[in-house]
DNA sequence: ATCAGTATCACACAATTGTGTGATGTCTCC
DNA sequence: GGAGACATCACACAATTGTGTGATACTGAT
């Protein structure tokens, strides 16, 4: 059977020596090559094939999520793993978005890893346990909002809100809501001040971030 | 040992009268009521005290996320269970964020969903390993936006929606870049044409949902 | 009964945004 | 070495947004 041809990004020279190490052992893995950085990821990927990608999350010149969208683009076929030591919730669900195919703490044990590379292979998703409770989490105790500091908005200041949000014009509102423009005007007018906004993407914004809309 | 208060909401009777069956051979649980739209609820916890609530996402009047909402506002320790059916990834991200403490499909097992009225009771978070993966799934490849779709956006034309998502006006931004406004409005003109949007609020709106920004 | 909050409207004016059209220099890619 | 994408700028004008000030009316709570 044909090896898993294994690419490995990461800037610590230490830890590149140790995976290295790891996934040499396995005789359906082959590495193939190392890179510090997502640039030299990019280059390698220009003259060799590769199925499997482990890439550090964090690293100098191009990170982790900036490679990932980069090689995604030109070589959709690799299979993106992506290492990462961060256990903040936070940053988990921006992960999501970029394409990889798997998560994983970088304190993953050996057998694990192995068997996600082989999974992420044949297109399984690859995620450390840990990290999905942490993503939970983080969108269940949304710590992105401090409840106290949320003002209070009336039923018809949000009805302004998700219409404002839905580019409507002032006076499109006004007769959607049957008002007259200056009414919207002044609904918006207090919001700004109330909202601590400047103007009205600035108001939808905090809107969505504060659930509102 | 006290029992724990349950109230369950349903639209559909003959569910609600499963559930109650169900619930009521248990000792630790005591069914105290039954309702079938979020305003029954909201009306029954001003009289009762409700340990934890299992709730319909679908509800006619007020639906599953509204409820949670209003109870969580007027009664912050009433622990909220989710029902549903829906197995489509993409609403149970906005699910996690209405304050609830678990999320169950309606086809859990007996034996799992008392468990989990009685996690939930503690305070643990109680989660459908099912809709886990949804969730994750629907990150992943994530179906919010078909990937054709994305127009290409420059990174020149990213910065200006970026200052602009922080209520920077044309000036400021033409500032901050060194170039002309007649230069920013010709980058917002163009973005506007590109991502089909009517003016900067649909636009930063849209920068969000693409993960430009 | 009074007060705070909400919703409504008017008028006027300044500031900003959005549109239409056209132009120039610099890239890269084939 | 031309085609196409990108970034830059100008000028003019229409449309919309945002601000300041003041007013009326309804409601619910103290």
């Amino acid at each position: 059977m044909e090896k898993i041809k294994v690419l490995i990004a990461d800037d610590h020279q230490i830890l590149l020596d140790g995976l290295k190490a790891i996934l040499t052992k396995d005789r359906s893995l082959n590495v193939i090559g190392t890179a510090c950085n997502g640039l030299e990821v990019l280059e390698f990927l220009k003259t060799e094939t590769v199925d499997v990608l482990l890439l550090d999350l964090q690293m100098p010149i191009m990170d982790g999520l900036e490679t990932t969208m980069h090689v995604k683009k030109s070589f959709p076929n690799v299979k993106i793993i992506m290492l990462t030591t961060n256990d903040e919730g936070s940053i988990i669900t921006s992960l999501f978005k970029v394409g990889a195919i798997g998560y994983l703490l970088k304190n993953t044990s050996k057998k694990y890893l192995i068997q996600g590379i082989k999974d992420a292979h044949e297109g399984k998703k690859v995620i450390s346990s840990h990290l999905t409770e942490k993503m939970i989490e983080s969108l269940v105790e949304n710590p992105k909002v401090k409840e106290g500091t949320i003002p209070k908005i009336t039923k018809r200041e949000i009805e302004v809100i998700k219409l404002i949000a839905q580019e409507y014009t002032t006076q499109e509102i006004a007769d959607a809501l049957f008002v007259s423009t200056n009414t919207v005007a002044t609904h918006k007018r207090n919001l700004f001040v109330k909202m601590e906004v400047k103007n009205s993407v600035g108001m939808v914004r905090k809107a969505v971030d504060w659930g509102l809309i």
